[in-house]
RNA sequence: GGCCCCAUCGUCUAGAGGCCUAGGACACCACCCUCUCAAGGUGGCGACACGGGUUCGAAUCCCGUUGGGGCUGCCA
């Protein structure tokens, strides 16, 4: 498409009723990409009018969440519960226009009507109009709803899908404003991208229902307040749906935002992986920023649903988080590992079902945390994890007063291995006066090996289990390096004195 | 039921009528490397839903079928 001559503005336009859902993340990222590399403007507008379901720090939780990702927008937030004299400005111009009628049908009503017609043979659904043309006034606790036309098509013209037709038939007058003369989504949307000037509505495909009518109320706005605003483009983005094909929903689906930064994910990676749901950049998917900016055109998302494959994220994540220079990579891990109070600690996102932190602080007291010895170890730990959730247990051994104590382990290489006690005893007295280098302690180590009869890789799992706590983790000898003689030859003492008891 | 959307390996996708014996990535399997575990390397498995057209030629265009999904609230 050709740049539009006016730089776009576009907004994101979620409503505060739960946290941050990974469907609205990527619809403010094609939002804010396409909106960056025009030049334009990345609006946010909380769409908070539904009082009962609304809470404040659910909004809190948006803007934190773009500003994670680093989509934080240009303007706003704007809030549509704020708006609410241009809603009522637009009612009265509506309602003077003759656009709008009031309905005093209840629900049970027209459904009971639905279901005498269907009997009858018409299989068309909703409201029937009965309403229509009762002349009833307003209020009394009245619905407004539109006075669609009976015949005709809307056109959707969709920069994603193509034309799109919905014949008028099937389009029921709808309700737009509630009994409480509060307007609905349907209207107050229409409204805020008209005061808020918005060139461009990206979203999920599950509005493209729901285009029409806002077409055709913009359209009889237009009229009502003798304005002639330009419709703003549309586009309807696949759906995100989860391993059965369904659209990714709050209940039963991991799609909290909060949850995968708590995880451990990088923004980047994060931000990386969302931008190939429904999109390409042709060769490479790993992409830095820049190209992505570079290359990201509305016109090249895919029209089919995509899969929100954690695999795959994770994967993604891990290359991330290898290409992180060590320091990066220390500075990143810190609230994983550091029990230090810090601006954001990966406990504070809580399961919603079960009240629950989703990653436990660290084991080890503050005081016992020691960054440089972390640090001195990173660029091993750094290609052994997906998440920097998984950090903390690579380095346990590090910061614990003991050995971590893993039964499994200490049954499979020490208690259940008859070569374990002669392994440990020499490795205990070869360690009290060797060089502490993790070159000698190798050597001395493959010695011992040979000695018992051994692979290397297999003698070794006694020493890692009695200092280390576990079969697998980082590698030996730096670990011991880093651990110290004092500390390593005191633990290989505590498994021999274990297993003799 | 009605309206709308969609359809390439298990998954995300490349593919804009001949470059396709359909390419890549994740996952999976095997082997190599190796002090465990990773990482890395090599190889393997694996798809154009089906049926009709159009065309010299179709994964690509058209129609239909089937399948999947979305919407169908005085929620947003």
């Amino acid at each position: 498409m050709t740049d539009p001559i006016t730089p776009p503005r576009a907004r994101f336009a979620p409503s505060p009723t739960g946290f941050f859902h990974v469907g609205s993340a990527r619809a403010a990222l094609f939002n804010w990409l396409f909106v960056r590399q025009h030049g334009g403007t990345f609006v946010l507008r909380i769409e908070d009018t539904d009082e009962a379901r609304n809470r404040p720090e659910w909004a809190d939780g948006i803007i934190t969440a773009l500003d994670w990702l680093g989509m934080s927008p240009d303007e706003g937030p704007y809030f549509q519960s704020a708006q609410e004299a241009s809603h009522q400005a637009a009612i009265e111009a509506l309602w003077d226009s003759g656009a709008l009628y009031a309905c005093a049908c209840t629900r049970e009503q027209i459904d009971e009507r639905t279901r005498e017609r269907a009997a009858a043979g018409d299989p068309t659904p909703g409201y029937d109009g009965f309403c229509r043309d009762l002349g009833l006034p307003r209020g009394d606790g009245r619905a407004l709803r539109f006075r669609t036309p009976d015949e005709g098509v809307v056109e959707v013209h969709d920069l994603v899908r193509g034309d799109v037709e919905f014949p008028q038939r099937a389009l029921e007058d709808f309700i737009c404003v509630k009994g409480n003369g509060k307007p609905l989504f349907v209207l107050a949307n229409a409204v805020d991208d008209r005061t808020m000037a918005i060139s461009h509505v990206i979203r999920g495909e599950d509005q493209l229902p729901t285009t029409p009518r806002q077409i055709m109320l913009w359209g009889a706005l237009n009229g009502a307040e003798g304005a002639d605003l330009a419709l703003p483009a549309y586009a309807h983005l696949p759906l995100l749906v989860n391993e059965r094909g369904k659209k990714l929903s709050k209940r039963r689906d991991p799609v909290a935002v909060e949850m995968y930064r708590a995880q451990g994910y990088l923004p980047d990676a994060f931000r990386n992986y969302l931008a190939l749901l429904g999109w390409s950049p042709g060769d490479e998917e790993i992409v830095p920023l820049e190209v992505l900016l570079e290359k990201f055109r509305l016109e090249d998302v895919q029209r089919s649903p995509a899969f929100f494959d954690i695999q795959k994220l994770s994967h993604m994540d891990g290359v991330y988080l290898r290409a992180l220079p060590v320091d990066g990579f220390v500075a990143a891990a810190r609230p994983w590992v550091d029990p230090a109070p810090g601006e954001w600690s990966p406990e504070s996102w809580t399961d919603p079902d079960t009240g629950a932190p989703v990653v436990s602080p660290p084991a080890w007291a503050p005081e016992r945390y020691d960054v440089g010895v972390f640090a001195s170890l990173a660029d091993v730990i750094q290609e052994r994890v997906t998440t920097l959730s998984e950090v903390p247990e690579l380095v346990d051994f590090l910061f614990l007063e003991d050995a971590p104590d893993d039964p499994d382990s200490f049954k499979k290489a020490i208690a259940g291995d008859e070569g374990a006690a002669q392994i440990l005893s020499a490795a205990l007295a070869a360690y009290e006066v060797c060089p502490w280098d993790k070159e000698a302690l190798h050597e001395l180590t493959q010695a011992i090996a040979d000695t018992v009869g051994r692979k290397l890789g297999k003698a070794q799992a006694p020493i890692r289990v009695a200092v280390m706590g576990r079969t697998r983790g980082l590698p030996l000898f730096d670990s011991l390096a880093v651990l110290g003689r004092t500390e390593t030859c005191r633990r290989l003492a505590a498994a021999l004195a274990r297993l003799a008891a």
